[in-house]
DNA sequence: TTGTAGGCGTTATCAG
DNA sequence: CTGATAACGCCTACAA
């Protein structure tokens, strides 16, 4: 507006190289308590709990700190407090979509109140598990673990250590996060029931799965109260080609619906039946659980018991955050609803 | 052996507590010291570079170490050096699967190469991303940015400031890595032209995407190689959904065949022709882009050009770890190549 | 080969 | 309200 100034006058880097530093190395408290006049110590009380310094002052180390484009060091922060806003996110397999939901939520809530997620995967083996917990536990605040694979017992260790919240499976002692599969079930074998199935198959997931077995018996309960025969077949592994590999054992069952583990398996063993000609759902009703990504995509699409991923992974956030800072209960298990998502996979069947 | 222990003796619970520490605090170098009748400092060459110290201390002192059940403060020791072992991922958008392999191919390389992956998402806006970018720098080694959103300049800046390796994206002065859509989409457009089509369409994705732009050059080479008319349609989002609205402009532009941006479009797309009693590949032909999980659950099962993303994010990872340890080029792209997945979705036109 | 001493950037505890 | 000063746990010259 007057008179010209350097080409770099106020920015960051002018600054810095006013006040002689090198601009490699970032700024410190040091440099501002320098700019402002006053000590370390009380640059550090300003930045840190506002309010402990007066509004002049506070304000000069603002401005200060702002014209040296100041960052604290998260090391140097932790270095004494142990606090590094962040968290641990395991999960039992990258690979499988279930995840992908429960990742999103966690990763969101992490941002928004301004945490850092951290992601390691167990490759579904306990021991990669508890390696890859113990590795976190030094740098983060806390824990989430979802579907964890490894016993209690190593849970409560983790979690007497710092805060951890379980997805997807309950661990007396521990804060879990769990989809109640209650409602979405009996919704869903009454849905069966009301369209003329007498017997049904579960096709249950892997025997580790806490979840799996929570399943079968929300199964077996609903069927009970729905007057239909229950059995239950046994898969390789819950994916989409383990789903295929049942397709042999569901057609020798003879139910005429099935219900499965999760979608990846409904998935596999409805491409396997229509495969050998069977029709969906006019021969037989399939119906999945979870309602992963993609479970939309099939024709038809699939009926599937939804479970808030999305939800877990956030609520488990919350919750673990919450507990961080103070609030929150120590234990105790947050029940999430599941519903019946009713597409085209299941059905009556057509009489011959 | 001979006499009576304590019931935790030989234990870390034990050590600990014979050598008074209140198994709160984890134990630090200086305990390892106490034990092993030497100096911290030798304590820490033997733990951190093996070989300059005697044999026999670094066994007195690996032996205190294990008793005590000692692990680094990652914080104490990235204070001084710098280093994390830690290196963060940013992807445009946690919402779409395209990320997922390349989450797992990145999450994957850093465990075995014992790094810890940090996870954050831009949700596709530039000035997230930059904020992202900018808070995660503080506590990683290097930086992998898929997908970026912002512009070269701000990229170039941060790599100025610790490694950054970009993935679907070519940025001068940064190592990239990109999926060549040349043979992959040679391949497509060659398969639709002998399949008797004369004009296809490509469904453009976000204007920001640099990768978009790429896909249309490559779709409008390849035609003018075989001799086909190619035009271009936009699209709102890059979604299942953005593909449903896109439907009408498809069926307006006359053309017998479309290629798509990414599988998302694609699929909402060809949800939105069935719904509208339109026969793929039949009466149109559609190619999607990526080759996501779920592109197969389709009926047809969609005929993509696949992204080998899981490479992608692995290569990247791995390029980083080798710029992180002094080996490998400073920039350059690494290139990975696509290739057609011919499934069902696309074909010869039914003639009428 | 090993010990000594200083520093990395913050926070916390005291005084003043 | 603000200034010294001592941790926090580890690394790294430098010296012995």
């Amino acid at each position: 507006m007057t008179e010209p100034k350097t080409p770099d006058a106020g920015t960051a880097a002018g600054a810095a190289k006013k006040h002689g530093r090198d601009g490699k190395s970032n700024a410190t408290i040091y440099d501002i308590a320098r700019i402002a006049g006053v000590n370390a110590s009380t640059v550090s009380r300003a930045l840190s709990k506002p309010g402990r310094v007066s509004p002049k002052t506070q304000k000069l180390i603002e401005d200060a700190a702002a014209e040296l484009n100041y960052h604290v060091n998260p090391f140097a922060r932790a270095l004494p407090t142990g606090k590094t806003n962040t968290f641990g996110l395991i999960v039992a397999d990258i690979t499988n979509p279930t995840f992908f939901d429960i990742i999103r939520g966690a990763e969101t809530t992490a941002t928004d109140r301004d945490y850092t997620l951290v992601l390691a995967e167990s490759a579904e083996s306990p021991a990669t598990e508890l390696t890859a917990a113990r590795r976190l536990m030094a740098t983060v605040d806390g824990l989430i673990l979802a579907s964890p694979r490894m016993d209690d017992d190593n849970i409560r260790a983790l979690a007497r250590d710092k805060p951890v919240v379980v997805i997807n499976r309950e661990v007396e002692g521990v804060p879990c996060v769990v989809p109640d599969v209650h409602k979405g079930l009996s919704e869903a074998v009454r849905s069966l029931a009301g369209n003329g199935h007498h017997k049904i198959a579960y096709v249950a997931g892997p025997p580790e799965s806490w979840m799996s077995e929570r399943r079968w018996e929300g199964v077996q309960a609903a069927s009970e109260w729905s007057r239909l025969e229950a059995v239950r077949l046994e898969s390789t592994k819950p994916t989409v080609d383990g789903g295929r590999q049942t397709a042999r054992d569901v057609r020798a069952s003879g139910a005429t619906a099935v219900l499965t583990y999760n979608d990846l398996l409904a998935i596999g063993l409805m491409q396997e039946l229509q495969a050998a000609g069977i029709s969906v759902p006019d021969q037989i009703s399939i119906v999945g659980f979870d309602d992963i990504f993609g479970a939309d995509f099939t024709t038809p699409p699939l009926t599937t018991v939804r479970s808030p991923l999305g939800e877990c992974g956030a609520g488990a956030a919350t919750r673990l955050l919450d507990l961080l800072h103070g609030t929150g209960e120590p234990a105790g298990t947050l029940s999430v609803e599941t519903e019946l998502v009713l597409r085209g996979s299941s059905g009556r069947m057509l009489s011959a």
